[in-house]
Order: C-alpha cells, then structure tokens, then sequence
DNA sequence: GATTTTTTTGCAACCGGTTGCAAAATTTTC
DNA sequence: GAAAATTTTGCAACCGGTTGCAAAAAAATC
C-alpha cells in the first residue's frame, strides 16, 4: 500500500539507485534528475522508508529512552526536553519503561532487538553497571542524572550528589542550624548514597552541629509526608531537614503544617531539584536546583557525538548545583 | 558486528529458513531442529532483528505515542501506564513530542517512516482532525482523552466532557451556590470547550443561579493563579468556581489563600482530573476524576484489536467520570 | 573535433530477515 | 515392506532500500 521507491523511479523513468541517491545528502545526482524525482515522489507522496534503509547502512536514528522515574513530576520535564531535543536532531526517542522487574539483559535486548543507534539513561536511580550492560552489548550510552566515577566507563552526565549534600550542609550550617537531619529517598538509589555522604563530610567539619538522618520509603508526597508524622511523633526533632527530593520535602512540609509548627520558624526544610511545583507561592521552598536543561542538552550532544564516533571514551560532565533561596529556611545572620 | 540469522544458520548447520522458523511462533519445525538451533543460537547470543523482519512481514510492534501536553502532571501518570500496557503487549513506544508547531502532515510522516503500526493520540487538546490525518494515512489511531462525535472517523477513549461539565454544575447547584463561574483552561482546546458547553447547559436549568466565565492562558499554576487574581481584583466574585483542571485549580487557591478568602467557606473551587497532588493533604482539592488507568487500558485493547482487523469501525468508548469530594467545595446542605 | 577528465547513471549484490513452493524425510496406512 | 499421506526442510525470491563498480554522458582540455 505505502509507495515504495520502486513506484517513484517507475514515475520517473529512472533506476531506483537515482531515486535513493536523491534522498540521501551528499549523494551524486545531477539537477535535472533529481527535479525530475523530487516531482515524482511529490506526485506520489512517497516518503523513504527508515527502517529499510536502516538495514543497510546500520543506522535507525532511534534512540532509546530508558527510565525507571516515572513518578517524579520533574521527569515530565525530562521527557519533555529530552523528545524535543532527541527531535530537534532528526533522531526518535523509542521509549523503554522500568517499572517492574526488568533486568539489564532483558532491557538492553529489548533495545537492541530495533537496533537502536543508542541509548540514554535518565534516572538517577539505576546503578552504573545497568548502563555498562549497554555499553557491553555494544549500544552508545549515556547516562544522565547517573552517578559518575573517577574513571568512567561510560558516558554521565548530571551534578555531583556529594557536593550537593555538601552544599546543603553548609547552607544550613550558615543559617547557624545546630541541630540538623537528613531526610533521604530510599536508601538503595545511588543519588541518595551519595548525598548523604557529601551531607555528614561537611558536618564532619563542624562538630558543634547535631545531626541524625532517616530514609523515605519513596520519593513521593507520601512517604515525605509519613516519616516527617514519624519523626514528629518520636519527638526530638531537629532544627532543619535536608530532604531528598521536592516531593519528599512537600510532604514533610504538609506533616509539619499539620502538626501546628510554623515553617521556618519552627523548622527549616531544604529540598531538592527545584521542580516547577517548588516555584509555587503556597509551597515556596528553598531547594537545591540541578541545571536539566543544561543537562540534558549535553547528554544528547554527547549522544550524537558518540553517534560520530562510537569509540569515544567515556567522559563525565558535571554541572553545578545551585542553591534557590525560597521561603522555607530561616535567613543568614 | 551484531549477530545475524546467518550466523546462527552456520554454526548449526542447518539453512536460515530452519533458523527463522524456530523464531516464528506456528511455524512448522521439528523438536530436534528446534534444540538445535536455539542451542546456536543461545551460544552466539543471538536476538531477531525486529526490523529486518518487519519489512517482509509488514509489522513492526512500534507504536507512535503522540502528544502534546508534556506540562500537565497528569500525563507523567499517562505515561506510565501507557509504556508500561504497550510492552505487556509486546509494543513498543515511539514518543513523538508535539509541543512547538508540528503540524499533522509532518507529524504522519515522522511516524511513517518508522513503519509505526499504529498510534495513539494522547491529548485533549489536539482537534479531531489531527487524528483523522493519521486515518487517512492508513494509520491505526486511538484518541485517547479526545473528543468524540456520534459518527466516530477514529476510535476515541476519554470521557464525556459535556457531561463532566454538567456534572460540575449540578454538584455546585446541589451545594445551594446560587452564584457560579467556570474558570477553564485556553479556549481552543476541545476539551475546554465541551465542559463549558455541558456546565451552561446544566445551569440553564436553574435561572436562579447566577453565572459567569472566563479563560486561563494555559493549563498551569501561574495562569490559574494570574486568572484568579485578576478575578479577585476586580471584585464581584463569584461563590464556587469549576476550573478547567486541577493544576489550574492549585493556581486559584494559591490565590484565593493569598488574598486571605477562606477555602471553602468564601469561595468554593472544584477540579478536574483528580491528579495526585490532589490528594496531597495540603492542597485536598475536591475534583472530578475520570478514570485514567480504564482509558488507557482500552486505548491499548483497542489498538491491538485494530492491528489485528484494521479495518474495524471507529468506536467510541465514554467511561463514566466521577466526582471526588475532598475539602474545596461546602457539605451538601 | 578528438581526447581526456569528471560527473552522472544503472546494474546487481547486499542488508537481515520471511515465505511459497517443491523436494526430502518421516509417519501412517494397508 | 511398499505406497500414500503428512511433516519437515532448503531453495530462491522477495521486503524497501543502499552502494561499489563500470558504463554512459557531460564537461574540460588540447
């Protein structure tokens, strides 16, 4: 049903080598034959077909999407972007989802089974050697939002949680907190280790300062919500919360509000992300905000670099992490 | 470099037809050719390139996911469930990001290329003429969230929207508001415009009610914000507002609290949607739900009966919305 | 205008599979 | 155990394109 190139080069009077060579750039063809082609087609509408072609010259221009965050309203951004920037490069985003108990192999042949040319791993969750199963298998990957290592042995693009953690330590250390805590995401996501470990670094500076930390059972407004009840309810609570997430932390916020407590004055929250929500006048809160834009320009720049170059060595970029100045910690002396 | 149906021909010695039936469920094969090959083909690791057989069999198990409302929370969920039914069926997304102007020419032909065996159409705001574009391409298309017409050119699943807005009204009017507005979301989406129309239908039952409307620039926070602003400036407010969506909804509460009306007892808002920071104890919106997980599990039913017999006619498939009563709107007297 | 150089074009093989058909192998029937 | 019926297998053409190579056409050179 579809017109084929066959039909165009029997319209035109021509081989279909002409017909090919006049959709592929760089190609020998000379102005008259491809007027009279580009005729043709436009008669018939034909447009060539990617997957055929892609059988020869071993390249799809799709690009798996493969994430495992489908919860966290910030990764609506990151789709968002990422589609339009994957677009924007004439390559297809084919998405692969997972939620569920999908195991490397399996994802990775999922992927390979449409020859994708390569594939970007947004999560902030999965474990670096999720992404080396790629890599093994031969497909180009990026991992954004991923934690990177000194020596990489794929491609990560994101911030450095640890210095993030750092950099809430000090923020609240600065606002003269003396009693703080770590409210973190599940304990497994890599993106919790490691600001956890840059959080207490810091403290281990400033001895005079209490600290204690506990774990969410998710990133979601209901287990923000449910362990901030909890430590409300033991009592003992500290001066201000370094929250995994936006999300966690507006859940902790809504269990302090119920609890009668005033933030800042009675307690401080600093979250993370600076998600569109954190903006909101009735939510207001102080974060730690991740470049994605930025982020994710460069995971797909790298992406279609590799493309170029499948041999490329695997790189790390780091942005910095910047601090939003909200309403829910208490300001500098 | 990857391994191909050859290879695994050679190496167990037996012809690449032997090897492709193996991977072909009903095909004919003995049990001794069988362990045979997928002894080669275990040991060389080898998966079918999906591609390269589609192009014989005319079936790639790709299906274009489009939109357009990558801004809406409620779509992360949309997602979600969508990718996650698609590969539980043996389905693949391609994401195709519609924000920016794509228009539905090209739109076709970006899926086209890729062979897509059909798409589903996700927004409530694209008309209905982008869907039958898809149609007339020989394109499967499911509308999910769209509108319908008695006389159905694509299949559609969603809800009445009519209906949901008459359904806003009669509950406004049971809670004995005598002074309504509807606050919804740009006027040119489909969605916008039947659950105004359904709203004043039901409210011109009630000549004793006093009504009035007005638009938000978009379906986000700031403009449901900016709008209700604006609303509340120029005084003569209304007793209950029907917003066009619970983000927007968010938007004119922040609003409402900012002006220090109280929610419900000066001013009444009620949603749509029933997202998930609906339910957050700090927002506690109530709201009209329709039911996401059905629609879309239909979506994706309908689709497959579609890939199965493309010729079955247009169906449209309403499933019934529900009013979510939270803390936004005053008890029935 | 003939010769050389350069560009354009078509042929045919190939990419990684599938499938109709007929030959080969196996099973059933008598 | 031979003949007939059935199943399994391989051959070869095909899906919709691309591309190396050589022939044909056009352009440049003398």
């Amino acid at each position: 049903m579809p017109i084929t190139l066959k039909d165009v080069a029997n319209r035109a009077g021509v081989s279909t080598s002409a017909v090919s060579r006049t959709f592929t750039d760089g190609a020998s063809v000379s102005e008259k034959m491809r007027r009279k082609v580009e005729k043709a087609a436009a008669d018939l509408g034909y447009s060539p077909n990617a997957l055929a072609s892609s059988l020869t010259t071993g390249r799809t221009k799709l690009i798996g999407l493969v994430s495992n965050n489908f919860h966290n309203p910030i990764f609506l951004e990151v789709f968002d972007l990422l589609t339009r920037k994957l677009q924007d490069r004439g390559l297809r985003p084919l998405l692969l989802n997972l939620t569920g108990e999908i195991d490397a192999r399996t994802a990775v042949r999922m992927l390979q089974q449409y020859s994708v040319d390569g594939a970007i791993i947004a999560s902030s969750t999965l474990s670096p050697e999720f992404s080396k199963s790629f890599r093994d298998a031969g497909v180009p990957v990026v991992n954004s939002f991923g934690r990177f290592s000194t020596s990489p042995e794929v491609h990560v693009v994101g911030v450095d949680n640890s210095e993030c953690g750092r950099m809430a330590a000090r923020t609240l250390v600065e606002r003269s907190y003396r009693k703080v805590a770590f409210l973190g995401g599940p304990e497994a996501a890599t993106s919790t280790q490691d600001r956890f470990r840059g959080f207490f670094q810091e403290l281990a500076k400033h001895p005079d300062v209490a600290h204690s930390h506990s774990f969410a059972e998710a990133y979601s407004f209901d287990a923000g919500r449910a362990e901030m009840q909890r430590l409300i309810a033991a009592g003992n609570m500290a001066e201000a919360y370094f929250c995994g997430d936006d999300v966690l932390s507006i859940g902790a916020l809504s269990a302090v509000a119920d609890a009668g407590l005033n933030v800042p004055r009675d307690v401080g929250i600093i979250g993370f992300n600076d998600m569109k929500m954190a903006r909101w006048e009735n939510i207001n809160l102080t974060t730690i905000s991740q470049p994605i834009d930025q982020i994710l320009q460069s995971s797909v720049d790298l992406m279609v670099s590799m493309l170029e170059d499948p041999d490329r060595s695997p790189e790390v970029r780091l942005f910095p992490c910047k601090l939003v100045e909200r309403g829910t910690l208490r300001a500098a002396p």
